[in-house]
RNA sequence: GGAGAGGUGGCCGAGUCGGCUGAAGGCGAUCGCCUGCUAAGCGAUUAAGGGGGUUUUAAGCCUCCUUCGAGGGUUCGAAUCCCUCCCUCUCCGCCA
């Protein structure tokens, strides 16, 4: 969520920049509403402390023995005032919340302005989509072939968009697993965390999932108040929930592989062959808790972590910044990483890294007390897959795809494969 | 699932016949003194959030309110009493 103080002290600022995103803000109805709220508060506090005082000479009188009845007959009444006072109290602000809740993250000063994806500025580009000499297959028919990826017995045993991998398919999803890990923790110095894979409502409404929009997508559990995991982000960000930090402890980087779970509610329709769109799917995910002063550079190492899983198998990539009208609701700055895809004659997204600034941590409440004393100051949070492993898959098998239907294993994947190469088994 | 104990500030930990306890004490931290350096020692400061005032802004200062797991209730007044819920620990049961 924003700063209140922010929308207070410069709503124009922050109304342009929520225009960058495409969105009216109702600031004049919020800024209405906090005016009321504090008045409010000025008329509830000053019977409160009215109260307080007379409550202390009660308590002196009584002490003294003397007769405190007059006092205690007009507390009474001053006490039901206050009582319907906080009761205004409460329902501004639960207004004001609704709109505060409702507002996502403004746009930092360069991110490229545009409505949609057509307004994303490519950044760099890694490799070159190979040029194939014969007629290349989707991931989805080689590896049906292959018999490594079952979307039939997948389907029948949850339904469609679940799927079934068997042999060196079940094999390669575990190697990219490991591999993703291994290498950010070995040689990007995160930690690594095994976290729940349910999570309650109070995580999932810390990191946003519970909004009226992204509700729908959510797993939800009947007889108990867990979700099932939707992104590691939720889980991961949601360790420091309420606590104070020390400057020392930070920067924080993480890294936890978890299966991710998606309804897709709204996607019918959508990338309905293969893995790329699945109400299960693998996924690594980098988050960091960081400094408010370094959080803009952590997040072009984080994106560079997530590049280099891509390079290490040797994937042709671009790098893309996203436009203020297609990036996340919590982002001030996304990076998408996009993989090429034979079968879309395309790049497609297998990362997604942002800076939330401070708009995630202000909502979970993440602090940290500055070395040498002062204020508790918000962290910053930025957080990135490294990456999908289902896309990833994917992009192996098109990628590395031979005429006869086998798959030439990626350099970097084979020891963990034990095998060269892919083929029927 | 059954029985019991407990949830207090950055951390630990006092606080039951309800009333200068927003909270003793300790640790940690910061500043100062001391010291050849370090350690030890001495002194001071140190919860957060929200209003109002002051200030050109910020900081600071003054003042008030709220907060002792969460929510409700009793009361002039609640960390302290009552109710509901959540969580943690111990024992038992079950179990990979």
């Amino acid at each position: 969520m924003l700063d209140i103080k922010r929308l207070r002290s410069e709503p124009e600022e922050i109304r342009k920049a929520l225009e960058r995103r495409g969105i009216d803000a109702p600031l004049d109805e919020f800024a209405e509403l906090d005016k009321k709220r504090r008045e409010i508060i000025v008329e509830a506090e000053e019977k409160k402390a009215l109260r307080n005082q007379v409550s202390d000479e009660v308590a002196v009188a009584k002490k003294a023995g003397e007769d405190a009845s007059g006092k205690i007959s007009a507390m009474k009444k001053v006490g039901e005032e206050i009582k319907a006072l906080d009761l205004m109290l409460k329902d501004l602000e639960s207004q004001l919340e609704d709109i505060v809740l409702e507002l996502p993250n403004t746009p930092l000063a360069d991110v490229p302005d545009g409505a949609d994806e057509s307004a994303n500025v490519t950044v760099r580009t890694w490799g070159e989509p190979r040029r194939f000499d014969f007629e290349a297959r989707p991931h989805w028919d080689l590896g049906a072939e292959l018999g490594i990826i079952d979307q039939e017995r997948g389907a029948k045993v949850a339904e469609s968009r679940f799927t079934l991998l068997r042999g060196m398919g079940a094999r390669l999803e575990r190697a990219l697993i490991n591999f993703f890990l291994d290498l950010h923790t070995g040689e990007h110095g995160y930690t690594e965390l095994f976290p729940p894979i349910l999570v309650n409502s109070e995580s999932m409404r810390g990191t946003g999932q519970l909004s009226k929009f992204a509700q729908a997508e959510m797993y939800k559990l009947r007889d108990d108040d867990l979700f099932l995991n939707p992104t590691a982000e939720v889980p991961v960000t949601n360790i420091y929930r309420d606590e104070m930090l020390a400057e020392e402890d930070l920067p924080i980087h993480v890294t936890a592989y978890l299966p991710s779970f998606r309804r897709e509610a709204g996607a019918a329709g959508r990338d309905t062959r293969g893995l790329i769109r699945q109400h299960q799917f693998n996924k690594v995910e980098l988050v960091k808790f960081v400094t408010p002063e370094t959080s803009g550079d952590e997040l072009e190492a984080l994106t560079a972590n997530a590049e280099e899983v891509l390079r290490r198998l040797e994937l042709p990539y671009r790098t893309v910044a996203l436009c203020t009208g297609d990036m996340g609701f919590a982002s001030a700055r996304t990076y998408d990483l996009e993989v090429w895809l034979p079968s879309y004659d395309a790049y497609k997204e297998i990362s997604s890294c942002s800076n939330y600034l401070d708009f995630q941590s202000r909502r979970l409440n993440i602090r940290y007390r500055p070395t040498g004393g002062g204020k508790p100051r918000f962290v910053h949070t930025n957080n990135g897959s490294g990456l999908a492993v289902g896309r990833t898959f994917a992009a192996i098998i098109e990628n590395y795809q031979n005429e006869d239907g086998s798959v030439t294993v990626p350099e970097a994947l084979r020891s963990i494969m034990g095998v060269d190469t892919i083929t029927q088994a």
